[in-house]
RNA sequence: GGGCGUUUAGCUCAGUUGGCUAGAGCACUGCCCUUACAAGGCAGGGGUCGGCGGUUCGAGUCCGUCAACGCCCA
């Protein structure tokens, strides 16, 4: 074929020009006739599209398309599917700030309801059915945004293999896999206290709480004993009094040995609580008493189950104290209990000081203090903790059997790096409860089961109505259940939905079957099942990574995938965590703008696997100047005889320079194996610079000659391009396919990995180029030191070496005189070092090296 | 309080299983418009590898310990 050199080649256009041409050729697109040990198979984490583009989207997804080329180019047929989250808490929040709508389930849906340009203030309240059409809208711009990004930096993907966690496919396998998890025991419902988010109504489950440090105050209180005499209990949060429902002291604290079995009287209420015993209580925290109220926190939770203690919650869904004055108090305590009815906790515990200061019952002033207080991490309130009934799988947070089992899934997986294993081990040993995965949200998959009412207007919750699996997905809300009709909604003898959704975890543990098709298409579920890696976060292997590994133990009884890659997070340029608040967010789209695709691709190769990386623009400038290098090397490279035949590699230092380069291919090759992709990328650079810096000076002025010497030069250049094209596409991909395409035909991205038999024949001794290079380096700093031009006369060179030395540099020594200028060489037996005597102005030296 | 990670040049980072005078880029200094490359190239200065102790012929690398920073979990 005739080659089309540029004059000028540059970077710019680039991305948009392969970009266009890969989607035509289909050059990514899978082939579903390979069978699994052909496949390459990737799990790709779907990310979520209501969130922030930062850097840290490009990152990982970069790093990742490094291991589908590489794999593409050793023969595997990679199946890289991309999906996005749109499913969840997330997304409900941008469509209320965008749209300035809030939902609200009990209003009719608005077929005529129409999205407004400017977001309603105030929020303006519409259906759960036209805020999930929103919803649906909304999403659909944000994935655009997306896809575009990903296109411009070069990801692999194929596009036609997308999907999204609320789309269809995605709901029927959520739902169809919570069922078989139904029908197995595996999930299960239970009224039970959980935690709770005021704001967003909704129960929270372990793996999304966070704790943060809060100002609290000990307010040390009086219980009196019915015979007279008290008790000090030490409690932060004093408006639970009228919750207590005991006392409790560790079994071995000697103060309160007297008191274990007998009873007091809270202070105001009056209401008669027992003095118990518990480990759990700690005597060195105030007192050595503590107040057990259903429910202040966690340890509550715990004390009310293992002692059996009565249920006397006030704390309501939305927050505040039930208005109605509860049963349990009577006379005087009904009267203090109006006080505080219906406000917030925070209003009521300065109301509660207040009455106990004036009672007598508050001793001293109300110590400040700081405490850890769980909070939803996405959350602006505390937790609080109420009864509620919820849906869970189990995952062995109550059964040992389970977590082993668990654990030894943890073992069995490949973790790159390793050390993250522990972060998966220590996250299954800490897990003390089953997940939840009931959400009372509005954008989610729902739960697919219904409920009968009996004839008094009770809920059976224990014998859920399951729907057919042919018929999911289903949404209870509109759906009606076997043998029933739509009017028997709601109705004594009827039927309910249930009316939550599942937890957005709750679908994406499950992407390697909604990406491999699992329910709809099992041949092809084969054919990529289980999957070659996983790569994702660090911070979401307690969820992502964990959820998947239980919903796969349960229906396939193995690993979802053989490896999980996990990447490392992104720092701001100080080295500081980004985040919106903090305003440091480094947004990709104007950087790979200003500098290429090309230069932010290498930036994210550069950090190594799950290591933390900062934004480093110097880094980014680097990778664009290696592109540039590249342009500049290939035009040099091609630009002689298009007839070349590797037959014609002779020259000894030609042969020497390949058998270098077939050593950094198997240094690459074996780093790309282990998904040291980092590493392959500097063992190559490393390699290139050297090419270019010493290689092909030397070879220059022989490759602008004639006759079998020249030939040489030309073939060895192109094959030593073609490698090192090769080498580097996996990081950057434009460059690389541009200069491919200036000589050869195909995509460079469906061109071999170089390997060994490539050189079969045309090697020689390492040492040949590395010696002469040598030479060559002490003639360039001798002319530096005498600050003349490289292109100075030298007169002469005199090297002393031993005499294996001697003999490699005489096998290189036309072309180091060539490139040195040089007019003589002389060589005597010795300790290595180089003279060199510069023509002009006699400056001359000896440099040692 | 427990765990994991990090600590190497002014800055950002490499440094496989311990092995010649510890590397790269940026920044700094000097030189060079050489026909692949001047928004470039070549060359140079700069480090007691966080502290202390140990193993070894030999430690940035292994062990112990302390410290600082980051993240996760209590």
């Amino acid at each position: 074929m005739t080659r089309n050199i540029p004059e000028k080649p540059g970077l710019e256009g680039l991305e948009a020009k392969w970009d266009a041409r890969w989607e035509a050729d289909g050059t990514y697109r899978f082939d579903r006739s390979k069978t699994r040990h052909e496949i390459f198979s990737i799990d790709t984490p779907p990310p979520t599209v209501s969130g922030s583009l930062h850097m840290g989207s490009v990152f990982g997804y970069v790093q990742t398309d490094t291991h589908a080329r590489y794999r593409r180019m050793t023969g595997k047929e990679v199946f890289y599917p991309m999906g996005w989250d749109d499913n969840g808490l997330a997304t409900e929040r941008r469509v209320q700030n965008f749209y300035g709508i809030k939902c609200d389930p009990s209003l009719p849906y608005d077929p005529d309801f129409e999205l407004p340009d400017q977001p309603n203030d105030p929020p303006m309240a519409v259906s759960r059915r036209n805020f999930v059409d929103a919803c649906h809208v909304l999403t659909v711009e944000d994935e655009k945004v997306f896809e575009g990004l990903w296109r411009a930096l070069g990801l692999s993907v194929d596009w036609t293999q997308t999907y999204a966690t609320i789309d269809h496919n995605s709901r029927r396998t959520s739902q169809k896999a919570f069922l078989r998890n139904l029908a197995r025991g595996e999930a299960y419902t239970k009224e039970a206290p959980v935690l709770w988010d005021v704001d967003f109504r909704s129960a929270v489950a372990q793996a999304e709480l966070e704790d943060r440090e809060k100002p609290g105050a000990y307010h040390e209180v009086v219980f009196h004993r019915p015979g007279g005499g008290s008790i000090h209990v030490e409690t932060s949060r004093p408006e639970l009094i009228c919750s207590c429902v005991a006392l409790v002291a560790h079994p071995d604290d000697d103060r309160y040995q007297d008191l274990f079995g007998s009873t007091v009287t809270s202070p105001l209420f009056g209401v008669e609580v027992p003095v118990m015993a518990h480990e759990l209580a700690d005597p060195e925290k105030g007192t050595g008493v503590a107040m057990i109220c259903t429910f202040g926190d966690t340890t509550d939770v715990t004390w009310w189950r293992e002692l059996d203690l009565p249920t006397r919650s006030v704390i309501q869904h939305n927050g505040r104290l039930q208005k109605e004055t509860p049963e349990w108090l009577k006379g005087e305590g009904e009267v203090v209990y109006r006080e505080i009815a219906g406000l917030y906790p925070n209003q009521a515990r300065r109301k509660m000081a207040e009455l106990l200061a004036e009672s007598g019952d508050l001793v001293g002033e109300p110590k400040q203090i700081t405490h850890q207080v769980k909070f939803y991490e996405k959350g602006d309130r505390p937790l609080e903790i109420v009864t509620s009934r919820q849906w869970y799988i189990r995952n062995g947070g109550r059964d040992d059997d389970l977590r082993k089992a668990l654990l030894a899934r943890g073992e069995e997986l490949e973790w790159v790096p390793d050390f993250m294993a522990v972060r998966y081990q220590h996250w299954v040993d800490g897990l003390n409860g089953d997940w939840l995965v009931s959400r009372q949200r509005f954008f989610g998959v729902p739960i697919p089961v219904w409920y009968q009412i009996d004839e008094s207007g009770g809920i059976d919750h224990d014998q859920p109505l399951i729907p057919d699996e042919a018929d999911l997905p289903i949404d209870p809300s509109s759906h009606v259940p076997g043998g029933y009709v739509e009017s028997q909604r709601g109705q004594p003898g009827g039927f309910v939905g249930d009316p939550d959704v599942m937890d957005t975890w709750a679908t994406s543990s499950l992407t390697p079957e909604i990406a491999g098709h699992w329910d709809d298409d099992p041949d092809l579920f084969e054919r990529v099942y289980p999957m070659d890696i996983r790569p994702q976060g660090a911070d979401i292997i307690r969820t992502w990574l964990f959820a998947t590994v239980v919903r796969s133990h349960y229906e396939h009884s193995k690993l979802p995938w053989r490896s999980a890659t996990i990447n490392g997070w992104i720092l701001d340029p100080d080295r500081k965590k980004m985040s919106k608040s903090k305003g440091n967010v480094v947004t990709p789209a104007p950087l790979l703008e200003e500098y290429g695709s090309e230069a932010v691709r290498y930036w994210a190769c550069n950090g190594r696997p799950g290591v933390d990386t900062a934004v480093d623009f110097g880094v980014i400038k680097i990778g664009r100047r290696l592109g540039i290098k590249i342009l500049n090397a290939s035009r040099f490279a091609l630009g002689f005889s298009e007839d070349v035949d590797s037959a014609n590699i002779t020259e000894p230092i030609d042969r020497s320079m390949l058998a270098g380069l077939s050593l950094v291919v198997g240094q690459a090759t074996e780093a790309f194996e282990r998904f040291d992709y980092a590493r392959a990328l500097e063992t190559t650079e490393r390699s290139f610079w050297s090419w270019t810096d010493d290689y092909l000076e030397l070879v220059k002025t022989r490759a602008y000659g004639e006759g079998p010497e020249a030939a040489s030069a030309h073939a060895t250049l192109q094959m030593g391009l073609g490698l090192y094209l090769r080498l580097f596409a996996p990081f950057l991909p434009f460059v690389t396919e541009e200069v491919w395409s200036w000589y050869q035909v195909g995509s460079i991205h469906r061109a071999s990995w170089p390997s060994a038999d490539e050189f079969d024949g045309l090697t020689a001794d390492t040492a040949i180029l590395e010696i002469t290079s040598q030479v060559l380096s002490s003639v360039r700093r001798t002319k530096s030191d005498a600050k003349v031009s490289m292109r100075a006369e030298v007169e002469s060179i005199s090297v002393s070496a031993g005499p294996e030395s001697i003999e490699l540099l005489k096998e290189a020594e036309s072309d180091l005189m060539a490139a040195s200028r040089a007019a003589t060489i002389t060589y005597s037996e010795g300790e290595f070092s180089v003279g060199v005597l510069v023509d002009e102005d006699s400056s001359s030296s000896t440099n040692r090296s």
